[in-house]
DNA sequence: AATAAAAGTTGACGGGGCGTCACTTTTGAG
DNA sequence: CTCAAAAGTGACGCCCCGTCAACTTTTATT
């Protein structure tokens, strides 16, 4: 039997079935909270949309919260390499910007445009934000290209946290209004993100 | 008996003992959304830490989840005289914004900085976000004197719905960050969301 | 002051979701 | 083929929910 370094099967019957069951709860439970919203939603409704037993929930997860929070990590994981992407391919600092808004909101375009089509996860808002440690990854890693990118511009001490957050902050609620809007607009919505923070980071540079 | 115009008792035992349930209820719900966290909190955690009955509640919301709404429609209500004070006193767009951007991150401050003191509810941030109507209404009225104040620019066609969404977008995560921070500093998140916004925004009256 | 209607409170109860666990089935190594 | 370990199953006991019939308090009336 072939197994990994440390002795774990790799292709048994066993592994597949286990990644396939708990793929199939995490496309049950997006499809579910899409159905009928994540407060109105609990453990049965989402076990029952697939061919498993209730106990067997219990195997892969803790709750429905942590099927969410599985949710939306697999998002922020998902992410990831659109923002490196970004990064590798800017030639400068406000390419960078304009790539990672239009990266975001095409990504949130994707993710709330499908119910369940691919097996890919989704998440975005049911009006529920997570808070996890990959959320967590992703603040960090804006606010470290930010910084590096910033290496050239003579900024004394410019607030890279607070700078990182408005960023994300205009993100964030620009994308949400950006998805109740038909058509949705990514190129509108970054020209208008891309512009506002860039100019606006003149203002915060020159303070004292 | 004194009654009002349409025939309601306005100051009985009834209404008196009605209005201080209801309040209790509210600052029960607060301390206890505190002290354990929103989803971990059920309606017996509440009404326990009150006189009254289980079935009490009842009489007054129809789940916890009515009880955080009304938290969070009274923090949007107690905080829209401030901005209608701001709005009032600014000679200047300049000065409404830095003036709404203070009045929004001295809220916040205040609002997270007791454990009920006062009696007065309180809601802002347990990580979980209300979306009522009377937050829409706030909103609106931003929404408005940003229309109103921007009549004298000759700005051709500006988003104003999105030039709102930017400037709550980065209100709402600043404020998040700065309560993370040792000692909260209103005045310094207040200059640089307003000097990000205030610049920025030039950037988005230049579009085509 | 007596009385009755109205309003409000109470806690026990039926219903249902939760997480567990003893038992069964499946898998794969020898 | 044999058997131990892994995984699946669903019934069960527990706890929370929202309701409601009985009870208490307030108010209105005479």
């Amino acid at each position: 039997m072939r197994t990994s370094d440390n002795g774990f099967a790799l292709d048994g019957k066993r592994a597949r079935m286990k990644a396939a069951n708990r793929q199939a709860i995490l496309d049950a439970a997006r499809l579910v909270f899409a159905r009928m919203g994540y407060n109105a939603t609990n453990v049965r409704d989402i076990i029952r949309e697939t061919q498993l037993a209730a106990g067997t929930f219990y195997n892969y997860f803790k709750s429905k919260e942590e099927v969410f929070e599985a949710l939306a990590s697999s998002s922020a994981e998902r992410f990831r390499p659109h923002l490196k992407t970004v990064r590798e391919e800017s030639g400068s600092f406000e390419d960078f910007i304009r790539g990672a808004y239009r990266a975001y909101f095409q990504f949130v375009k994707d993710e709330n445009a499908d119910p369940v089509p691919t097996g890919v996860p989704n998440v975005a808002l049911f009006g529920v934000r997570a808070d996890t440690p990959e959320m967590q990854a992703v603040f960090e890693e804006i606010r470290t290209y930010i910084e590096a990118m910033l290496v050239d511009v003579p900024a004394l001490d410019i607030d890279t946290e607070y700078l990182t957050a408005a960023a994300i902050g205009i993100a964030r609620d620009l994308g949400d209004h950006m998805l109740q809007r038909n058509p949705v607009d990514v190129d509108g919505t970054t020209e208008f993100a891309a512009n506002l923070f860039l100019t606006g980071i003149m203002g915060v540079l020159s303070q004292d």
